[in-house]
DNA sequence: GAGTGAATACTCGAGGTGAA
DNA sequence: TTCACCTCGAGTATTCACTC
């Protein structure tokens, strides 16, 4: 049948050639927004070449504050009570605002906005601010939904970070990577094993402290500019290649090899690079 | 009690809208 | 333009009533 897009492979020459078609009714998706069809596409030419990531996770820092996140929210529920695992870990996302906020002034994460007013408030008034899971101290409308929880955690289970299943807990190996080199950084100003941040955590409300402080500081600096050599190699593996149960079959490691190659050629994705990847691509003989 | 199927709830991954 | 919040459809899991 016609779909937007239908592919035509060319297996004579390796290659592979997508084309624009009038929309199939049936494929058409019911009451959707996207009136370009753009879901389609991506669906379709899109989603076989990037199998573990989503138009919403496109922050590396993201996923560095789910996988400390759940690292600490899984010591505060040892008895894998997933309820307050889940609280927990809310407030370490609020935290993690908070501190990427003040000490680097970063924007574009979840609950931006909120962490914004709400310090500039405590800044005129004692200089802290409540974290907890309750609905009036959440950053976000609905944190558990329409933050890291909810939108990084399918990712992050795609690219080996996350076990299967629930309660939501790290895979052995993403938890060996967090104890290895983001909880000394904690260790530093929260004890030995962050202990007093777990405790903090564990707890029903915080007060918390965003005037310069060492245990600001630390938390802020698992987001420091730059990643050192372990982390550039762990997120280039789990998260550029797909990880270790790549669903693209390889696919995803070739993409990213002639991507990363074209990007440093060239600052921007143009069409032109777009071609030169198309090139790249058919040079390879990636076949369908 | 076991098996089946419908109804319901939940999760995930898309894009749109409106305020600032 | 960015951000927060929302809707929507598809897929999956769970619950429950019904039949044998």
């Amino acid at each position: 049948m016609a779909t937007a897009v239908t592919k035509r492979a060319t297996r004579g020459t390796g290659g592979m050639t997508f084309f624009l078609s009038a929309m199939d009714p049936r494929a058409k998706v019911k009451g959707s927004r996207d009136g370009l069809g753009a879901q389609g596409v991506w669906a379709a030419a899109g989603r076989p070449l990037i199998g573990n990531l989503t138009t919403v996770t496109s922050s590396l820092r993201g996923f560095t504050t789910l996988l400390v996140g759940l690292r600490l929210a899984a010591q505060t529920a040892a008895d894998d009570a997933a309820d307050s695992a889940a609280n927990a870990f809310l407030v370490w996302e609020q935290m993690v605002g908070y501190a990427r906020h003040v000490v680097h002034e970063h924007r574009g994460f979840f609950g931006y906005q909120r962490v914004a007013a709400r310090t500039a408030a405590a800044k005129a008034d004692g200089g802290r601010v409540r974290l907890s899971a309750h609905s009036g101290e959440q950053i976000l409308g609905n944190q558990r939904t329409d933050g890291l929880l909810g939108n990084y955690t399918a990712p992050a289970r795609v690219s080996g970070l996350v076990r299967p299943g629930f309660p939501v807990r790290l895979t052995p190996e993403a938890a060996a990577f967090v104890d290895d080199v983001y909880m000394p950084r904690l260790a530093q100003a929260w004890g030995r094993e962050a202990r007093d941040l777990v405790r903090a955590l564990g707890q029903d409300s915080v007060s918390f402290d965003v005037r310069p402080n060492q245990r600001l500081a630390a938390v802020a600096s698992l987001f420091d500019a730059g990643l050192g050599a372990a982390e550039a190699r762990f997120y280039q593996r789990h998260l550029v290649q797909g990880g270790p149960s790549d669903p693209t079959s390889g696919r995803q490691v070739r993409f990213a090899a002639i991507l990363g190659a074209r990007l440093a050629e060239s600052e921007q994705l143009s069409q032109a690079v777009i071609a030169q990847l198309a090139a790249d691509a058919d040079e390879g003989g990636w076949g369908t």
